[in-house]
This record gives structure tokens, sequence and C-alpha cells, in this order.
RNA sequence: GGUCCCAUCGUCUAGCUUGGCCUAGGACGGCACCCUCUCAAGGUGCAGACACGGGUUCAAAUCCCGUUGGGACUACCA
């Protein structure tokens, strides 16, 4: 398999780049690069409310201060809507979908009605049997589920999880607006773009078993998965904006080295021994996905800071000089007065880095 | 409620697959002391964990079952 591994890093541009989502794209670039693959980089925008142009670029921005290079793309999914379109038609035309004319009001009071029965929330099927050749309103495409057997997962992490088919929802594929939802565009690029990995948050675990039949539905051999545990706050709720800064540009603002970020996040469920410290070399080398963790783990700013310190104390002075600059611009230094024939702010840099733990303090 | 996942110091983790080398190791943080004009940095040391209960076994942090506790998902979001 080695050479000829594919992973992608697949965001939604529904706001910044945050610290969960790089480490999801870090341990897909390692992969990648440990076995001389292929790192591609997908933008999932079929959710047409919530993505933005500007989160498109704070991501792109993101990955390119972390060094995160990718191989291919990066594609968008709303440039491949026809697409999506063409494969959940066929499906129909294969009568493994139908039409459902349910409005989402009635499927929200339909929920509802059965979450105060305490019955299951999923959906009644409904307009399996009526079959509907034609809707002349809105109507939304529904991929007709298998009810028999089980679903097996065979992670790459977790180990082998089996999910009983009959729990299994008729997800939409295509929207009555006519794009094509979540579930169904990520098993078409998936497949069509020849992932072999599909490495992502364990909050996608039980979207796997209904992605499998997709993928068998539509004739293609799943790719294996691996998932990544959670990263979560002091109060080990997921992370988020309350714990305090989640966005890695954040992070570049607040005078972190990204290869600083980059290490503490390594460590952030995965380990090589005792060893704290990795070159970006030394990262690609030793990961592995069998000494990936498979327990949540508390984001925790304090061993961040400490590993930012230490790289600053341990780089180039040169480079540290160079990553200062923007800094004392912002303070109305002019750039040509830092450049001194002497060496500048690079000679100072021995002399402070001793005390700082970010190069704000510096 | 249903489905699924998880469980070693406060936190990140080693060890668990292939039980014995574990009187459970390292790191961050904490505390103490040393160094020092001060604060950092550095050095040395200390405290600190196998969630609980049953099995299996000569032997369990490691294997099995249960309990408890966390978490994720349960959308015409991704």
């Amino acid at each position: 398999m080695s050479e000829n591994v594919r992973v992608r890093f697949a965001p939604s541009p529904t706001g910044y780049l945050h610290i969960g989502g790089v480490r999801t794209a870090l341990f897909n670039w390692l992969f990648a690069r440990h076995h001389g693959g292929k790192f591609i980089l997908r933008i999932e925008d079929t959710d047409r409310d919530r993505s933005t142009d500007e989160a498109i670029e704070a991501i792109l921005k993101g990955m390119r201060w972390t060094g995160l290079d990718w191989d291919e793309g990066p594609y968008r999914q709303t440039d491949r809507l026809d697409l999506y379109r063409e494969k959940a038609m066929g499906l129909f035309e294969q009568g493994k979908a139908y039409w459902c004319v349910c409005t989402p009001e009635e499927l929200e009071a339909r929920r509802k009605e059965a979450q105060a029965k305490g019955e299951s929330l999923k959906y009644d099927g409904r307009c399996r049997e009526r079959g509907i050749t034609s809707p002349t309103g809105p109507a939304a495409l529904r991929f007709l589920s298998p009810q028999d057997g089980q679903t097996v997962i065979d992670d790459l992490i977790k180990g082998r999880i089996v999910f009983e088919n009959a729990v299994l929802d008729d997800l939409i594929i295509l929207r009555s607006n006519g794009y094509a939802t979540y579930n169904f565009s990520v098993v078409i690029d998936d497949a069509l773009m020849d992932i072999t990995h599909v490495i992502r948050g364990d909050d996608h675990v039980n979207n796997t078993p209904r992605q499998i039949p997709l993928f068998e539905a539509l004739g293609y051999r799943p790719p294996q998965f691996a998932h990544l545990p959670m990263i979560l706050g002091a109060d080990k709720s997921r992370l988020s904006k309350r714990h305090g800064a989640t966005s890695v540009l954040a992070y570049q603002e607040m005078g972190y080295l990204s290869e600083a970020l980059v290490n503490y996040l390594v460590r952030l469920g995965w380990s090589h021994g005792d060893q704290e410290k990795f070159t970006t070399q030394e990262m690609i080398e030793k990961f592995s996905l069998d000494h990936v963790q498979s327990s949540a783990a508390v984001f925790n700013p304090e061993k961040l800071l400490w590993l930012n310190a230490e790289y600053i104390k341990q780089s180039d002075p040169k480079h540290v000089a160079q990553l200062l600059m923007p800094f004392l611009e912002q303070h109305g230094y002019q750039r040509e007065g830092l450049i001194q024939p002497q060496g500048g702010i690079e000679a100072v840099v021995p002399h402070l880095r001793e005390r700082a733990k970010t190069l704000v303090e510096m």
C-alpha cells in the first residue's frame, strides 16, 4: 500500500481553522508523508448558508502557517455539484434511492413526537413505498438504506466496530434545493479521489456505517477508516471558544512558533515512548497510527507555552528575528532600523530568549 | 431515550496487542532547595495515578464480564 496512500483533509469553511482541525490535518499529512503518499485538501462547502470565502481563506492561511502542504487541491465541493447530482440520480434509477416529499417541518414535528413517546428518532420511512417517480413540488432524494445484517468498521485506531443495519436511517443524499448532503458528497469524493485511508475525528464514527453502504451501492470499495480521539477543554467538554483561543491564527498572533504548536499537537493523542520534542523529519519517520491513543485528550495551554519557550530558545536566532519582524513593525518600528550592520535584532535575540515564552513577550 | 466510543498522576502520556522485567516510567504544572542584585532561565529533589466490583490465572495496569463515570452522534450541518 505504501506508495499509493492517498489521504485528505476536508474542512468545511464555516469558520476559522481550529486546533482540532489542524490536528486532524497534521495526522493525515504525517501519514501521507510517512508512506510517501499524497495529501489532498478538499473544501466541503455544500452547506451554502454557512460556508464563506473568508473562511476558506482563513483555512488556507492556517494550513500555510503550520507548514502542512498539500499535493492536490484545494478541491471545492461546490465545483462538483453536477457530479453529485448525476450520481444521486443514478442511484434513483437503480431503485437504490427514492423521492421523499416530507417537509423539514413535518419531519421535525414527527421527531419531537417520537422523542416524547420515547421511540426511535429515525425516519419513519413514510415515502419509501410511495414510489414517486417525478415529484412536482420540492422533494429530497433519500438513500434506501439496508435494514438487514450488520455494517462493520475495522477501524485502524479503535479496532472492530459493529453496527446493526436496523438502526440505520434512510439518509437524504440530495436536498430539495438540489444540493448534495455531506454524507453523500463525501462518499463520492473519497471514492473518485481514490482516497485509501479516511483519517478523521471520532465524532464521525456514527457516520461511517451510513457511508459504507453508500460506497457499496455506488459500486465502490470503501477506504480504510481511522477515527482520531477528540480534543477536549479543561472541563472535558469539546474544545470551543469558551476554553480560550481555538483558532490557529490566534496562536500565530499570540507569538507562538508554528513548529511548537505542531509539536504540541502531535503529542496530543500520539506518542513515541517518552519523547516530547520532535523535528518535522522525526515526526514523519516515527508517526504510526497504531500509537494513536483511543481516548480523548484535554488541551493544555501551559504545556504548549512551555514547548513554545523551548522552541524560542533552541531555534536559530536568525529565524526568530525574522519571525519577530511583523510584531515589531506592529509597534511602529521601521524595518530598516531593525536590520543593522552589526546584526540588528538578530544579535539581541540570544539575550532575550532566555526569559520569553512567546514572540509577543520578546 | 437510541446507537457508538472511551477510562493509568491535576493534564499529556509510557506500559496493555505477545499477563511476570511495574515497589507503574517520562513530560507539563505544583511544591521545596541550589544558583542569582531582582524576575525568569538552569540544576536538584518531593508530592501525585492503574475508576469500582467480580472473574480467568501460580501471577493482571495488562485478558473476560458487570457497574459507575465521561464523551460523540442521533438535521434537507459538516
